[in-house]
DNA sequence: GACGTCACG
DNA sequence: GACGTACGTGACGTCT
């Protein structure tokens, strides 16, 4: 191939000091043959490669430049001693490595530019314009914002961390304003590591909206009269000096002359030579391979090799397999959907239904709350595109309008329930728990089934949501009608009964469809993706299962609440006078930023900013310490605190969802919400019901039985650090538990050589970090030890039981490999961040995979114990004990008295029994059961 | 709607 | 140049 004399010349700037900072920070810390540190460098040169290997591609650089900081004092300091002055000196280890970026950029024979006096930021502005002035395109390798401001037709910005092109339309992205205005943007907001000032109180929204209302920095100065906000005008007055220095500083000078002229920059190819020297001197032998076998017949560059296998990581940070799958096309006809008004129509569809043995059906209500909800009409999909819809519910738009003709509901259900309840009809929803509460109010029990929610979840957790638009989307790359588009949104939303019957047929008619064409193509992947036990044994039947808990719904003592609420009350409000009185003034406490201000300006407490929005951090740690101190205010705030979060949160809220029919609260539980297989629970969410404090605790005495009845409550002991010691295989810790003896006192005595409070609760918090996934720095913050000494503990207790080290290293190969962990069952997890290059987000990934597998198997376990234990009551002659709600570990029944002790019996041993068949444990699983006239007093 | 805070396992 | 220090959730109040 000629070289790329035809085409228009590309520069690349890379801005190389920004870009070791950052590599310095997201790579682990290696050192090369010599022992000295140079993870940082081993980043910057693979950059260089993966940049001189796109050489020849459509994008790459004609022309290539490395541009430095030369110095640290230039006219910016001149013009503002304070400008930089906050900024920590770079860590030692950092330091080392700034002279082998020179030779690594020298190595590749790569011209390296630095100028006294100026910034690495001015030097590229030079350039860029220069190149611009000559017509090239000029791309910026950095991500510094500063120099968004130099983006326009011709220059773009690349960052290789993140494999990203930065142009127009992601600037005003970031910064809500063109690149042009960026500069007034940035001179409002401030810059916290440059020490650019700025205008205290104003961060990005603010002022980007202040220059998109004005136009530019000096309007926004001079229109301080037309600003309404109070302090955001007095502090735009009062702070107008520091705005206009901060637009001086962040400016960038392109004036210059260029220390190399543009066409000495040309990139010809990299010579092997120095080269592999540099590469075989640091040791760097990944680069080094590649150079070796990816010899081309036609050039001394490695360009050829580096193309097929320097992809970047980022780029592609799940491995093959683990994806959802190409997308489908497919052409939805909603013309040919069909309104269902009469019997034969019915009868028809039904036929279809039952002569090809499945069929698609949603329901739809004039509610989402399925306990509350009135059936509006039902769809069918019996093929794609072939679809309807069975208005039963509709009305008019208003009290003066008719009802449309539709079908009488009780036909309707007559003729549906034979097919919903046949069992030789597949019967398949999204989000079948919905439906089938809907139709178990009218005595349709629907059978057998299949969930497309429940398919993707099994298939794909950790990959995105299951909702059914987003899928159609995904795998079929198709928008479905939304919701809001039929109804409106706001103030003028109706409610679907009043929706017109064709607009109601196309919306409901496609969900339909669209679940019969997800059930086709995500059914077949569950043999293959080896999830057929957890949808088969746990997650499918549970809908059923969880529905019927929803239905039952649990009682709760509104007058009870409604006296603590009022008890809460007088507390707050005593509460509030004091801190008021304490502040010297009235505020609002609920307010972090107000509270804020009070405790670390008026009270002139000492306290350190925190947060990126560079307000006070007011949190529990935060207040606690300070109360520690003897500041009596912070004990004042906690409490009020505490309490305002026991009346809203609970003695309000819980009053409010008590429904009018059935005098119970009906919790909903999401069977797909939770990545690691765990329900949640919502409106209200009764898994949050406080019990570590006393106060707290009265809450769950308002959680009572009917008369004549008892709550029961049976919780797995210990159910996740059984499992971590099944699964990592640890003798100490399966015997510890055979033997029935306190865990936590065995690791204390293992870790520490003694058993006291201090080091029960010490090994009680390791043996936590150690299933959430440890971090040295972590486990020291939580003991208030040093790093040093948590990293000690850590390798205590990985030399102790070697099985849990193995079972990390496992657990994060399989997961690095795959892309995914599995639970005992076969429920899997994806983690499309396990190979990610930026550092945060894959720790992140690796202590969630770590602990994803412990965490998935409990929550198969009881879901196991779940879709049992009626039958299991019933076949014990318990029919009327009642499973009411699950709290992840915890199972609470409503026992007719006198029947405690056996209801006790059945639910211990099918919880303790979970597991068998399919897996036998190592370790028992000990269930603790109590009961007694409310929840309080169950445990 | 984002953020801070806090309730639970 | 920033982020965030343990995993998984949901709800509320304030402020923009």
């Amino acid at each position: 191939m000629a070289e790329a004399t035809d085409k228009q010349p590309h520069l690349y700037l890379v801005d190389g000091s920004s870009y070791i900072f950052r590599a310095y920070h997201q790579l682990p810390p290696l050192t090369n043959r010599h022992g000295t540190p140079a993870g940082a460098v081993y980043g910057y040169t693979a950059m260089l490669w993966k940049l001189a290997a796109s050489l020849e591609q459509e994008d790459g650089p004609s022309h290539l430049a490395v541009i430095l900081d030369a110095s640290s004092n230039t006219h910016r300091n001149q013009m503002y001693d304070q400008y930089k002055a906050n900024r920590p000196p770079p860590p030692e280890d950092l330091v080392s490595q700034f002279p082998l970026i020179r030779v690594a950029t020298r190595a590749f024979s790569i011209p390296c530019i630095e100028e006294e006096g100026l910034e690495a930021d001015d030097i590229i502005a030079c350039y860029a314009k220069a190149a611009s002035a000559k017509g090239w395109r000029t791309t910026i390798v950095s991500s510094d914002k500063d120099l968004m401001q130099l983006i326009d037709d011709q220059v773009d910005m690349l960052d290789t961390m993140k494999d990203r092109r930065i142009g127009r339309p992601e600037v005003i992205e970031k910064f809500g304003v063109g690149p042009e205005r960026v500069g007034d943007v940035l001179a409002l907001m401030g810059d916290k590591v440059d020490n650019v000032p700025g205008i205290p109180g104003i961060g990005p929204k603010t002022a980007s909206q202040l220059i998109n209302d004005f136009g530019d920095l000096e309007t926004v100065l001079a229109s301080t009269d037309r600003i309404t906000k109070p302090k955001l005008k007095q502090s735009l007055i009062d702070h107008a000096a520091d705005a206009r220095l901060s637009r001086q500083l962040v400016e960038l000078v392109c004036e210059h002359p260029l220390p190399e002229p543009l066409d000495d920059l040309r990139l010809k190819g990299i010579p092997p030579e120095p080269l592999r020297e540099f590469l075989e001197d640091q040791g760097f032998k990944t680069l080094l391979a590649r150079m070796v076998g990816g010899t081309s017949a036609t050039r001394n560059v490695p360009v050829q090799s580096l193309r097929n296998d320097v992809k970047p990581s980022s780029a592609a940070p799940v491995p093959s397999g683990t994806g959802r799958g190409e997308v489908e096309r497919i052409t939805v006809d909603r013309t040919l959907y069909q309104t269902v008004t009469t019997l034969d129509a019915l009868d028809a569809w039904i036929a279809e239904a039952r002569n090809q043995g499945f069929v698609a059906l949603d329901t739809e209500t004039d509610c989402i709350d399925c306990i509350v909800a009135k059936l509006a009409g039902i769809s069918l999909a019996t093929q794609p595109n072939k679809a309807c819809y069975i208005p039963v519910g509709h009305s008019g738009a208003d009290m003066f309008s008719a009802a449309p003709d539709q079908l009488a509901k009780a036909d309707v259900l007559a003729r549906l329930k034979p097919l919903l309840e046949d069992p030789a009809v597949l019967k398949i929803g999204h989000n079948l728990k919905y439906d089938l509460v809907m139709f178990a109010k009218v005595g349709i029990a629907v059978a057998p089934y299949d969930d497309t929610m429940l398919l993707s979840f099994n298939l794909d957790a950790g990959l995105g949501s299951h909702g059914m638009d987003e899928l159609a989307k995904l795998h079929f790359e198709h928008e479905c009608i939304a919701f809001k588009s039929v109804c409106g949104t706001g103030q003028k939303q109706i409610t679907f009964d009043k929706v017109p019957l064709d607009a109601a047929t196309e919306y409901a008619a496609e969900d339909a469809d669209i679940t019969l064409r997800l059930w086709q193509r995500l059914k077949p992947r569950v043999a293959a993706e080896h999830v057929a036990q957890v949808y088969e044994m746990v997650d499918r039947p549970l809908s059923a299962t969880v529905a019927r808990m929803e239905q039952r719904g649990v009682k709760v003592d509104r007058g009870y609440l409604s006296k603590l609420s009022g008890t809460f009350a007088d507390e707050i409000a005593k509460l509030e006078a004091q801190v008021h009185e304490a502040a010297g003034g009235p505020f609002t406490i609920g307010s972090p930023q107000q509270l804020g201000q009070v405790l670390f300006e008026r009270l002139g407490l000492k306290g350190g900013r925190k947060g990126k929005s560079g307000s006070y951090s007011t949190d529990v740690n935060e207040l606690e310490r300070l109360a520690g101190e003897g500041v009596d205010v912070a004990r004042l705030v906690l409490d009020w605190r505490q309490l305002t979060k026991l009346k809203t949160t609970y003695t309000d809220a819980l009053q409010a969802q008590i429904n009018p029919d059935t005098g119970r609260v009906h919790t909903s539980y999401g069977l797909a919400m939770a990545q690691t297989g765990r329900l949640s629970s919502t409106d209200p969410n009764l898994q949050n019901i406080p019990i570590r404090t006393e106060l707290g605790r009265q809450i769950r005495d308002a959680f009572v039985a009917e008369p004549g009845h008892v709550l029961m409550s049976a919780d797995y002991s210990q159910i996740e650090l059984r499992l971590a010691a099944h699964m990592a295989d640890v003798p100490q810790l399966k015997e510890a538990f055979r033997a029935k003896e306190d865990i936590h006192s065995m690791t204390a005595e293992e870790l520490f050589g003694s058993v006291d409070r201090d080091t029960r609760n010490r090994a009680k918090t390791v043996n936590f970090a150690i299933l959430y996934g440890i971090s040295s720095w972590g486990l020291a913050g939580r003991l208030g030890i040093s790093r040093e000494e948590g990293k000690a503990i850590i390798d205590r207790y990985f030399e102790r039981f070697p099985g849990i080290s193995s079972y990390i290293n496992d657990t994060l190969a399989f997961a690095r490999e795959q892309g995914f962990t599995r639970t005992l069952f076969g429920r899997k997890t994806h983690f499309p961040n396990i190979r990610s290059p930026q550092m945060n987000l894959r720790q992140g990934s690796e202590r969630a995979a770590i602990n994803a597998p412990i965490q998935g198997t409990s929550a198969d376990l009881i879901k196991r114990a779940m879709n049992r234990i009626d039958a299991a009551l019933s076949k014990a002659g318990l029919p009327d004990v009642r499973m009411l709600l699950q709290v992840h570990d915890e199972l609470v029944f409503e026992v007719p008295k006198g029947q405690e002790e056996r209801a006790a019996e059945v639910v211990r041993a099918v919880m303790s029994g979970a597991a068998e068949p399919a897996i036998t444990l190592d370790v028992p699983l000990d269930v603790e059961v109590g009961w007694g006239e409310h929840w309080g007093a169950a445990h």
